[in-house]
DNA sequence: TCCGTTAGTGTTTTAATAACACTAACTAGT
DNA sequence: ACTAGTTAGTGTTATTAAAACACTAACGGA
């Protein structure tokens, strides 16, 4: 089976830039290539857009295929079209960035498809494409939004502490906050819920879980 | 000529929204199709990328042969790829948007291409494809970046009073704003310079008229 | 020369952000 | 059972940034 068209089409993907915090270091989620160009080489996940799909839906399914990844929260990026990125023929990607929580979470891994496997955003390997330069749009991106918006906490699992919170904007922005102001700050936004419960992990103080009101909703801020 | 893929392949398009202010309004530009589908309708200047072109090097282009304009400020804004959005076959849309000042600008206008003409944003005739939602989000991401970034004085031409500006930003963000504060604000920014002359177009005291240092470059604010 | 109109200029008040140190609650080890 | 170690939790003051506010200057036209 063959496609003709008057005109000469480009191919579209959607590849998807996963980030996740573990240990207090952000991480991205990065699948081994198994066919050329690029074998054997790191790349993001993704895959070519199906003819009646939406780019949406694409990257979710790539997403769940290669990765086993699902129901994560995704985000369009930015589309990258220069004509020379893919050796093959003309392929535009539109990039995505999603967050994820750690907790729980298993990865296709060693199957049949490729090997998924989570890298430190500071040690990535050498990466397929162009593929580095979506993850550090993706990696400013990220870190503009924690300012403005309240995308941070789909890093945070169904329940957590205030002290798991200033610590994941810690991480990812890389600088220290001031334990007071951090948790006037977060409360004040009002998205947050005691849940009454609390957690103790060690010879200490035990700290009070808390839940997202609205965990689908992403507030801007200021 | 044809050509043949193994897989079905999506049409790509760049669509530009271009922005303008004139009288105190919000302009954008529109063009009449005159080729189905939508014939006759309004809709945004964009086409088909070519397939050793890049995406922002189409956008330029299409806007060039529709509209005459060149040279002017381009950012992406968003790719929209819903299956069914355009009637002849999957098209995925790459939008941009576009500041111009309206001083000193002809415009292909009853040429042997499309009509161009600047419409008010707040009376928009009917728009062909989902034309209207891409402008819509244009116009967030427009009074948005207004307060986070100094895009918007890419309405300005070479030359420009306090006043000027001050009237822009009112008129794009629609609110009033203290005159002394405004000033300091924008001069605080340290991004523009006295010319020494001075504008006179009244029976009043004429404004010092101020250029930008570095016209090219776009800060990010606080 | 008077009137209408827009340009230009500082100070005070208010609100938001940043700095800062101790007590509480628990476990493990003695 | 008490001590040491570790993390949780809590308000007040100082500093900085933003908002409110009213008059004089310069010009053209009547």
């Amino acid at each position: 089976m063959t496609y003709t068209y008057t005109y000469p089409h480009p191919a579209v993907t959607a590849d998807i830039v996963v980030f996740s915090v573990e240990d207090d270091r952000l991480k991205i989620l990065l699948i081994r290539r198994k066919e050329d160009p690029f074998q054997g080489q790191w790349a993001l996940p993704g895959g070519f857009v199906g003819i009646d799909e939406s780019i949406d839906d694409c990257a979710l399914r790539e997403l769940e295929e290669e990765t086993g990844l699902s129901g994560i929260y995704l985000e369009q990026l930015y589309t990258f079209g220069t004509p020379d990125r893919d050796p093959r023929e003309r392929v535009i990607s539109v990039a995505y960035f999603a967050l994820t929580p750690m907790t729980g979470l298993t990865l296709k891994h060693g199957s049949d498809a490729m090997d998924a496997q989570w890298h430190d955003i500071d040690a990535q390997p050498e990466l397929a494409f162009d593929h580095g330069a979506i993850i550090r749009l993706a990696r400013e991106r990220l870190t503009a939004k924690l300012d403005y918006s309240t995308v941070g906490l789909k890093f945070m699992p169904a329940e957590f502490t205030l002290s798991d919170v200033q610590s994941l904007y810690e991480t990812v922005s890389g600088q220290a906050r001031d334990k007071r102001n951090f948790r006037k700050w977060i409360l004040s936004l009002d998205i947050l819920e005691e849940t009454g419960r609390k957690k103790s992990d060690g010879a200490h103080r035990p700290a009070m879980l808390y839940t997202l009101k609205t965990p689908a909703e992403i507030r801007m801020i200021k």
